[in-house]
DNA sequence: AGCAAAAACTGATTTTTATCATTTTATACT
DNA sequence: AGTATAAAATGATAAAAATCAGTTTTTGCT
């Protein structure tokens, strides 16, 4: 499926490191774009292939996973509207070093290598976006590092309810996170067995901190669930 | 204590950014530089201040700490000679994400924000090289973040002596891992009490893997290390 | 060299988390 | 709708790691 809205219309353009391109340059990466929907659980890219271009997430939730040695997957980060995906891969010229995979039906911008290499080249605001982006996932993953290696997996737990919040927001009643995982997906995020993580999500539903309706969950008492993560002064 | 070698004479150069500039920038950055040593246990900057220029490693050793909600330290990574330290936050604008500490007497060179950024916007060499610094670090972050939630302590702790060995060495006996760190950085770096890791230690030097000479930590058996850090096949 | 302080180490115990086994609930399919 | 299958949940137990308490060793200092 594929769909070929110019990019200067996208709604996700100012979330991504294209928002402050000229006229031109965006036109140049709009021409030789290509949008492709994917359904629900499809992978677009996988881990330790080399890559022909970079993505452009036009609307959608997607996880950022590796395989582990022992089998399991670690879902490292998600992205979502106006995110890029495999552009590290790109500046560094090695192989992708995690997989994509959509959590829901995404359209996503597939972008040759050429046309994005001649804009970077010209840009300096693309340049810039680009550093600043870098600079935001390596935060990222040394908050993330940090996390796990000094709280508890009940702080963990709460923590990680609140990062899914601040990605993708609450649903329109106001405190229903907006994203569906499975008990596994959230545990392979936290780092964790899928058993713990389920014992603490009871936990804190029993305690009407959260609310647990199959995959949905709605928070019921923030300032709570921020104290459990120690996210509190 | 201040010392005055040009960039363009410094060993540390070509393992730096600087490596590929030409003579007038090499030069524009050398003019403007500032070389300080560093007695070991000294701060450089400190997470949290805002940075009113970068620096580069010209020799010497560096653990690079996040001071965490519970009091203690973490170490997030290690800096060595040519190496550029607090970069992100210059290419940011943000307050450095973390302390930069010697871990030996070290000569650091302070190089002022605007005469980086001159050279920078005139340099694609550079930009490409410190997109792949960029790139390296979050590597070296997702690798630990995957470790750190998927291995056993005593893989862990296997794996922290070879990071210690592929980041700095051998002594001229090739043997002896050529940084000295306490218990308690070790334990800092790899995410884990001090107790737990000294027993681990002991483990391996009874297994005669490595021996333990007060801080000198020699390996014996680096296949058989390898192998405990799970890091074969 | 001798002493105080800090660091390293060891043992016992508790806490935390993983694992295994099983039941309950939800989901997908004809 | 009814059944097969997968996912979620719960309980019991085992394993891993942290903590606490104490001893030994090392280091730094006069």
């Amino acid at each position: 499926m594929s769909d070929h809205l110019p990019c200067k219309d996208c709604n996700s353009k100012c979330n991504s490191v294209f928002c402050d391109l000229t006229h031109d340059e965006i036109k140049k990466i709009s021409d030789t774009k290509r949008c492709i929907t994917y359904s629900k659980g499809q992978t677009i890219f996988t881990e330790n292939t080399n890559p022909v271009g970079l993505f452009c997430v036009k609307h959608g939730k997607i996880k950022l996973t590796k395989n582990q040695e022992n089998g399991r997957d670690q879902i490292f980060r998600f992205a979502k509207d106006g995110d890029l995906l495999g552009f590290r891969s790109f500046l560094s010229n090695q192989p992708y070093a995690v997989s994509a995979v959509t959590l829901e039906e995404s359209t996503v911008c597939y972008i040759p290598k050429e046309s994005f290499y001649d804009t970077i080249k010209k840009s300096e605001n693309l340049t810039g976006s680009l550093f600043s982006k870098l600079n935001d996932d390596l935060n990222f993953a040394e908050e993330r590092l940090s996390t796990i290696s000094n709280k508890s997996l009940r702080e963990r737990v709460a923590e990680a309810l609140i990062i899914f919040e601040k990605t993708y927001g609450f649903l329109e009643d106001g405190n229903t996170i907006n994203l569906q995982l499975s008990r596994e997906e959230i545990a392979q995020f936290i780092g964790t067995a899928t058993e713990s993580l389920i014992r603490f999500l009871s936990e804190f539903d029993k305690d009407g901190i959260i609310e647990l309706r199959g995959k949905k969950i709605k928070i019921l008492d923030l300032k709570k669930l921020e104290k459990t993560a120690n996210l509190l002064d």
